[in-house]
DNA sequence: ACGATTCTAGAAAGCGTTTACCCTACGCGT
DNA sequence: ACGCGTAGGGTAAACGCTTTCTAGAATCGT
């Protein structure tokens, strides 16, 4: 095992100095046509690469994007890691993956762990429980990642107003969820189950709300005995709708907090007999990969997943005043499949 | 925005010396117990925390693996990632993320920038056309790495040979294939049509190579019309099987590729007015997430994906002799549900 | 009571870059 | 011819940490 070269030993083969290899290297510095040729020839002869460590250290960047999820196989953060992945690697920039699991206290010692790192960005992905506490806690982040030269973005989640130093890039989760059940009303649903999600959560909060600003716009009153609470699972959904049938609720449509849920509904109402969508119509969110395989194929929100990871890392490496609190909101849209019918 | 603090404000706050700071932080040397905590106060106080790159260049260790694919939401990858974060998180390291998208260039760029990085390891995942350039470039990867202090990885692909300096861990591809097939045989089954992934790649290759295995162990003689190939996705699965169909090919099971083929095929056997399991048992590779929620549920073989992702950085990170050349096969199992039935 | 250990902690030499600063030589306007 | 601006390149000082070397103080054995 050869020691690996160093900058010294490339300027040494050269016959130069080293400032001038890390001129030729970085390209900003003017050098003669003939010195960079034997520099370059040296760089190749000895497979030299810089030490990334050593340049972050005297140069002050590192060049270096996090992302903090979940996890990181659910459709929903995958497909926003995907596009954090990408345009990170479009800006030079290596990317760092953790995950939570919702543990808040690995969620801080990531973020210690990012300002070691001096991260350019860290991005926080995904709903949360917006407490005091949480408020709290986001505020002494986003003060020692400033103080590390690191960016914090919000993805996902609702901005903690303007003055709080970090972007925001989120989607317009109450409108899809209004655009949604929309669709159920116009078609002419007017028993719409509400099958939600984890209360407190930021996500599954705006989209029940959604779900009711729309019944209040199509003056259909919010009947309580509709709306059932679970986690984000399929047997969370499964369970709801049996519960909801258990005790002779009576709905002709549901409206699933998510995919997984609107796939543990069908399960549910196949199991009792019921077909999708002769006898209820079922609508999901968050568009997953598997939504067109279910049968029937299941109608959902469509999020910009890649989008909002993309313009994340834009943002936020997008130097220049002002940059470090913005608040940008992507669209949703409905993706209509076999699992809706209209009310005759 | 305050200056970062450095290792020299907590020495003169509390009144010690750099290096006394240095050996608290890392709790390896002897400190008196008064000392600690004087440190330990002024750590606090400054809120301050380690330059990594810093600590990298002096303690030349990185603390971050690398994880290279072919991208991060096709759940084959998405769960190897899972387990090589979960494993990475718990011997306390950061993992970088790094897409291909099968662009051997970008591979290569990769594999230089983790070279600057110096990277504990390097898991290259996924199958690959075993070319002569392929061994050649994992060759000069291999060195280039092993010189910057890196350990390479080979994840669930096959071992380039006892003596190539990489550590390998896959599954076993051909046996999870033989034994798929051989519960179609077992099943009555005779004439299985074999849906293919892309000629070459290693992985399906070796699923080919698991089902002709099993036909001859049962003393069915291949046959060449009942093998099809195409890429992974359902679309090609589709295909393959209305070519079958139109082409008056005989079968009365099918062995998918994976699962998204399989996924393909279901729908074209719909399409066709046939169903699964009744006319055509159907069986898949993978265990994706979403083979139980297909109608009927797939029956796949299941890959321990985390286990790969975990039992890839375990090894690499494990120093000791010989540990630079290991080769680790892991077992699959196949997922029973309702897309096989026996052939009367 | 005295040399020999054992603790404890500081000084300073790197680790491999970048970059501010300095110097030389050359071309050019006047 | 002369000063001057500029291209080209070298020197050395950071960058913030780890770690070896060294040494004083405290403890111990006899």
């Amino acid at each position: 095992m050869n020691k690996r070269p160093t900058i010294r030993d490339v300027a040494a083969m050269a016959g130069v100095s080293v400032a001038t290899v890390s001129r030729v290297l970085s390209g900003d510095y003017p050098v003669a046509n003939a010195t960079r040729t034997k520099v370059q020839r040296a760089v190749r002869e000895l497979d030299y690469v810089v030490n990334a460590h050593a340049r972050a250290l005297s140069g002050s960047t590192s060049n270096v994007v996090a992302l903090v999820m979940y996890d990181v196989v659910t459709p929903f953060f995958a497909f926003i890691a995907s596009g954090v992945e990408y345009q990170a690697t479009e800006s030079d920039r290596l990317c760092l993956v953790c995950t939570t699991h919702g543990d808040p206290d690995r969620e801080l010692e990531i973020v210690k762990l990012m300002r070691e790192q001096h991260a350019d960005a860290v991005i926080l992905v995904g709903g949360v429980n917006m407490t005091d506490d949480y408020r709290e806690r986001m505020y002494r982040y986003a003060k020692g990642l400033e103080d590390a030269g690191s960016r914090l973005v919000l993805c996902g989640r609702p901005s903690l107003g303007p003055d709080f130093p970090a972007i925001t890039v989120e989607y317009d989760n109450a409108g899809g969820a209004f655009s949604a059940t929309s669709h159920l009303l116009s078609s002419g649903h007017r028993r719409i189950a509400m099958l939600g999600g984890p209360i407190g959560n930021t996500t599954f909060d705006a989209r029940l709300d959604g779900y009711r600003r729309a019944l209040e716009a199509f003056r259909v009153s919010v009947d309580p005995a509709l709306i059932t609470h679970g986690d984000m699972s399929q047997d969370s959904g499964f369970r709801q709708v049996q519960r909801l049938l258990a005790d002779g609720v009576e709905f002709t449509a549901i409206f699933a907090a998510n995919d997984f849920v609107a796939a543990g509904a069908m399960r549910a109402l196949r199991a009792a007999g019921k077909s999708v969508p002769d006898d209820v119509s079922v609508i999901g969110y968050d568009d997953t990969p598997f939504a067109p395989e279910l049968t029937p194929a299941l109608t959902s929100v469509h999020l910009p997943h890649e989008e909002l990871g993309r313009t994340a890392v834009k943002l936020a490496l997008q130097r220049g005043e002002g940059s470090t609190r913005q608040h940008v909101m992507l669209g949703t849209h409905i993706a209509m499949r076999d699992s809706v019918r209209p009310l005759i």
